[in-house]
DNA sequence: TAAAAAAGTGGAAACGTTTCCATTGGGAGG
DNA sequence: CCTCCCAATGGAAACGTTTCCACTTTTTTA
């Protein structure tokens, strides 16, 4: 490895001390065209950049913020990070980035080394916001940092969802396609606390709506192929007419499943998701989804952690009224008596996907 | 922000040198079982923790590496990402993560700055391999670093996919369902070098297979919606019977379009896709394509910097062979004369679908 | 023209570590 | 009892910055 100059170097190249080698470059303090001159041509000579290791320890100020999320194989989370990271980036911040997939230690201990990085703040997406370590211990020392994803406690900037709202706007529209019968699909239920709040704005809106308490549906693995678990769940639940997948993966998946098992989506088995991911809107059936924003999220929770280091704390951004909605979709189809009835439906129904184009070629 | 503990504070309530201090802690050097008991008493009543950035002040290391890649809102670049942070967590290292955006400027002063941070080493993805600013600093610098999906000099480990070899093998699969007019369908084609490699691959191997040279697709925008484009492009080239598209968003957008203009996936159209996301394997019809394994890549190269780093620079990870694999799927069907000269085809052909299980419920 | 103010400059301390070196004290070997 | 060695310890330098302060030189003002 190449050996770096350092502002030692310069001065000594130029012929005056370091201090007037930071003076110039930093455009502090005054300095002599003359010995401008010389400094800058020194610096150029020696193809001279300061080391930012050397100006942390001085300033105790890092440019550098802290990221931790679950994990970026999930495009949610994927799109918040980058998000952030742009807006980091123009500010001239770097993003340190961990994924814990969803493991409290992995979380605990990353969050620690921040902090002895000394980052001059934190973006968190944590297990449980209600009882978390390392979001502990980032209070405890007042850094700078932000709830992603996790509902924050009322008075500061609150980036989530929204999930309870969002999943009780899915009962909604179940309900106003008559179905009463739903289940709740959900990944490692209890690995986060936005699973839980979705179930539970869901089963509260349900109850709301006269409808039956929402089965609660647990797969476990990768999720990829959903085939044998549906098929358990629709015996265990004979009279399951929806299903309200905690995410666009698993709903992708159970859509898959039920063609496996030749239950046709929507006629016999309606199927909703959450998140908004972009394929979505290319599948056929396409799906009925919880539309968010993640990456708005992740800019809008960056932007919180800015503030907060500029020191213009009290200028938090407004929390956004809405930040979902629904998108209506192929896979959600109203009930009626006949396809209830178990009578004959069409193999495949004229299509009631808005977002399908009808152009035709030639 | 609450002041850290510093090693003099521990020293101070321990009533012992600094040095003391550090030589218990590190366990380096001799230390007396009583002043041990002091020091780390006083280090559990201050919570105190090493600042990292007086520890890389003077060991000129800092335990972190740096992370450059266009985008993660693509997961092959997410995955590979994340395998990359497990392989650097589990080592005790940290990642600064930039995403370029496929802006050339963008890469080179992130490069810059994360030099200046002092990085230990850089796991990179540039737009073009052959002339890239910020690899030229890195190599001049001779930093530790690894190229990911960029094709690596000969004599490095070589974490790229294989563009061209895993293109041509596309070809091979068109000719070997007989099809003769095909497509490359790119999105913002001069971007990168990888899709330049994947258009070489396939046009080189299709004149081995004594197909027609394949037609050149560039769309540009989100790439959601492309029946404009498609509707042109088959206008303009009417025999076309299979489009090779450079990665599988974009095929599976291709395959909406192609519902709406009402061609048939596959008996009228052939599509491949390139990358092997998981969704790929939901969709109906499922879609043939290269499988990747961006994680794996991903894990490599991060371990190919920390062996780097470690010094042990002879022992560099042995290059794969192969490093993709077709992947079956039914938006790839054989041409048959039946189909080509325009006679009758069945709506629903039965699937080929070699993923799709036939299981039936009751 | 002298005094005061301003501009230009360098030395040194401080930030938080590690590590080299010197100093002390005690035990073992002669 | 004297030496020698080794364990235990602390002081201080070094890493690369910024910034305070003091000093010299130039310019302004009266």
């Amino acid at each position: 490895m190449v050996q770096a100059a350092t502002i030692k170097d310069v001065a000594q190249l130029a012929g005056c001390g370091v201090a007037t080698v930071s003076r110039v470059l930093n455009n502090t303090g005054p300095a002599s065209a003359e010995m401008r001159d010389r400094v800058l041509t020194a610096v150029e000579q020696l193809d001279f950049h300061f080391s930012e290791v050397g100006r942390s320890l001085q300033s105790s100020t890092t440019k550098t913020i802290g990221c931790v999320v679950p994990s970026i194989e999930n495009p949610v989370y994927a799109d918040a990070v980058q998000g952030a990271q742009e807006v980091f980036l123009n500010a001239d911040y770097q993003m340190l980035l961990v994924c814990t997939n969803y493991n409290a230690h992995i979380e605990t201990r990353a969050i620690r080394t921040l902090i002895a990085k000394q980052v001059d703040g934190i973006l968190l997406t944590v297990a449980d916001a209600q009882n978390s370590e390392g979001l502990d211990l980032v209070r405890n020392r007042q850094l700078p940092h932000s709830l992603l994803f996790n509902e924050a406690p009322t008075g500061q900037a609150n980036w989530s969802v929204g999930d309870h709202a969002a999943a009780a706007s899915v009962a909604d529209e179940f309900a106003r396609n008559n179905h009463i019968h739903t289940g709740f699909l959900a990944l490692n239920f209890l690995n986060s606390d936005r699973a839980r709040q979705r179930y539970e704005g869901f089963a509260t809106q349900c109850a709301k709506n006269k409808m039956a308490v929402p089965a609660l549906l647990e797969v476990d693995g990768d999720g990829l192929d959903l085939t044998d678990h549906l098929k358990l769940f629709l015996e265990e639940f004979p009279n399951l007419t929806g299903i309200f997948a905690s995410n666009d993966f698993l709903a992708l998946a159970t859509i898959r499943s039920a063609r496996n098992l030749s239950i046709d989506v929507p006629s016999k088995l309606s199927i909703v998701g959450f998140d908004g991911i972009k394929v979505g809107q290319l599948v056929q059936p396409s799906l009925a989804t919880i539309e968010t924003v993640p990456r708005a999220l992740g800019a809008g929770a960056g932007k919180t952690i800015l503030a907060m280091i500029d020191g213009s704390e009290a200028h938090i951004q407004p929390l956004k009224k809405q930040r979902f909605s629904f998108r209506a979709g192929g896979s959600l189809a109203p009930l009626n008596a006949e396809s209830k009835d178990g009578g004959k439906v069409t193999a495949f129904p004229p299509s009631n996907d808005p977002t399908q184009k009808k152009t035709k070629i030639q």
